[in-house]
DNA sequence: TTATCTGGATGAAAGGTTTCAACAGCGTCC
DNA sequence: GGACGCTGTTGAAACCTTTCATCCAGATAA
């Protein structure tokens, strides 16, 4: 048809996309409220310098728009995010939630929010949580690493985001860590039972690529060697997770041992799988602590609840957090930080499963 | 000097802030795989269809520039974001995590991720992460919420962020909802105890701001309606919240009652009600269920567990979050999407602490 | 040989905010 | 009455990516 000829046209009105997702910017707002776009970013980041007459218009502008700050906008031009995560081993672990709470204490003190993340004990999922953490540009990552040697956990800081470890001790060449001596905690646990006269000693832990089932397992070896026995003596029961159910799992298979080659006492690298050991022995037949004594590790609201009170080693749980949050926040803001390792001190509850009802 | 007469320039460059906060990016990465842009934007996003050649050079280049894809400018343009957020009540209790767990596998499994946030039952800190998530445009928000009318929580979906109510059954008009009904609960719990002949029941929770504290109760009254009794015979203590230490201070003010107006069955309105209360009737000398039978819910890992082994009301948690997240799902991709309330039915598990040892 | 097609690469525009140099009024001071 | 400050406001640039219409070169068809 002759009417495409007018394609003469310098400029056709090229259409682009027009998704129009969400709802009205700062744009409208201005419009709105008859001032220019600048007057409404300053309402929104200095209210101070906006006189009160000019600040109510925008203000009321904001509200019958039903503006919502484009916060990726923001971030993008203004470079710095308000937001730190906790990366943790296990969400269904009490301890993590502890020391997530602690987290978010220090954050709210400093006006952050936190985004909690897991990764549920798997690698992958570790990585990729990193990736993307990094790709939002968090303010800083606080995590308690599967892989402690991760690659991308090293760069990370070099590339501008603070990285602090909680419940691990690193090198602290490239990041902070916040952690409590796992060495000495089961040194604590196991000269205990010593004290008690146990001399079949079982350690329940695993899987060992985790940093602190092998520390905490080196702990309990040394306070055997300094008792002056030899630390092959400690009996290995390694389990696939830190979980209740695989402390079920290690009490089954206890307790399928003859009585005189049974340990007569059982330290576990965590409270839950203290309380699936406890609660597999009771269900077994077996008493405790006449026939097992059982010493579980981070001291647990619930541990102190159980069918028989454990004894525990207690961590500093929220300490953990609020300090290891602290250190991120020096980090991102003190120009002259210092990287440093802090190590909090463990301290063993004893209770009915050790002790008896004495 | 004369020198600044060269004024005359129609444009100085003027100098603005040079901040390079981060590091590389796609326009770096281009110049060094020399080629454009857009290229390297194809490698990110549709790798198919730039030739490997290209690719590899790209990619090589990304790898020795350690190129971070920047979230926000992606978002910005895109204006999509991959992050659903799930908002809860409190991490401390394994319920909540139990929940999220679900949530992360359906998000898994559609390729997204999971930021969890938690309120601590504060209505500030949940309207400030609701505002918080808004602005950050995630894909969609899972909120157990402590205020269901809140108007924040309305205004969201129109705006465009979908929502999805877990643990409460909300009117639909707005979102979707999955929830257990917890009428029927607290009826399960009640007739349970009235078969077993008590007479005196204690009702435990509060505050009566939360919605499941109230339909327990409701649930309650039903069972002693329906038993033929007035609903006033239901003796309730409300707590401050629902936790273990709440649970403790409930089993003191039980306790201190005289024999013959204490109750002689408690349900309480989590098991974290319910492991405070019993622990504290143990520790005062009172004996379960003989002197009190105790009723919890949720069945959480930790009921099972404990000094006595808790009869509780089980609710299907994985699966409540992996249907809200589901739904969530389909609101947001399904364009002839349509609010629906979903409910599970919640089963009574009979333990020791109200069959005793029978 | 020329016209047509195609797989790949290109480059400019767009997205919503913050920033900051410049500017407009207006009252003060000498 | 002109120079000067002070307060508030303005407008354009910049942040980094994605998108998409266009372009190019080489292959195939006519």
């Amino acid at each position: 048809m002759s009417v495409d000829d007018a394609e003469t046209l310098p400029e056709r009105p090229r259409r682009r996309r027009t998704p129009k997702p969400h709802a009205a910017g700062v744009k409208a707002v201005a419009a709105a409220a008859g001032v220019s776009l600048g007057t409404v970013s300053n309402v929104l980041n200095r209210p101070e310098v906006v006189s009160p007459l000019t600040r109510a218009k925008v203000e009321s502008a904001m509200a019958s728009l039903g503006f919502v700050r484009n916060e990726s906008a923001r971030q993008l031009r203004a470079g710095s995010s308000r937001i730190l995560a906790y990366l943790m081993l296990d969400a269904g672990n009490p301890f993590f939630t502890d020391v997530a709470k602690g987290v978010e204490e220090a954050a709210q003190a400093a006006g952050l929010s936190v985004f909690l993340c897991t990764s549920s004990e798997d690698a992958d999922r570790e990585a990729a949580y990193l990736d993307l953490l990094e790709q939002q540009r968090v303010q800083g990552i606080l995590i308690t690493p599967i892989d402690q040697n991760s690659s991308r956990l090293r760069k990370l800081p070099s590339r501008g985001t603070p990285v602090v470890v909680v419940d691990r001790a690193l090198d602290e060449a490239e990041h902070c860590s916040v952690a409590v001596n796992d060495i000495l905690g089961g040194e604590l646990a196991i000269s205990h039972l010593l004290e008690l006269g146990h001399e079949r000693i079982a350690y329940v832990g695993g899987p060992n690529t985790i940093g602190q089932v092998v520390d905490r397992r080196e702990g309990a070896r040394r306070a055997l060697r300094t008792a002056g026995k030899p630390a092959a003596d400690l009996i290995e029961l390694t389990t696939g997770a830190l979980t209740v159910a695989e402390g079920r799992g290690a009490g089954q298979r206890l307790a399928g041992l003859p009585a005189d080659r049974r340990p007569t006492a059982a330290f576990c690298a965590n409270d839950l799988l203290a309380l699936g050991l406890l609660q597999q022995c009771v269900s077994l037949g077996l008493r405790v602590p006449e026939d097992l004594a059982i010493v579980g590790y981070d001291d647990i609201e619930f541990a102190e609840a159980a069918a028989v009170p454990l004894t525990s080693v207690r961590q500093p749980r929220q300490l953990l957090g609020r300090t290891a949050a602290e250190l991120l926040l020096d980090e991102s803001s003190n120009p002259d930080h210092e990287h440093q390792r802090v190590t909090f001190t463990p301290e063993l509850v004893v209770r009915t499963s050790t002790r008896g009802t004495l």
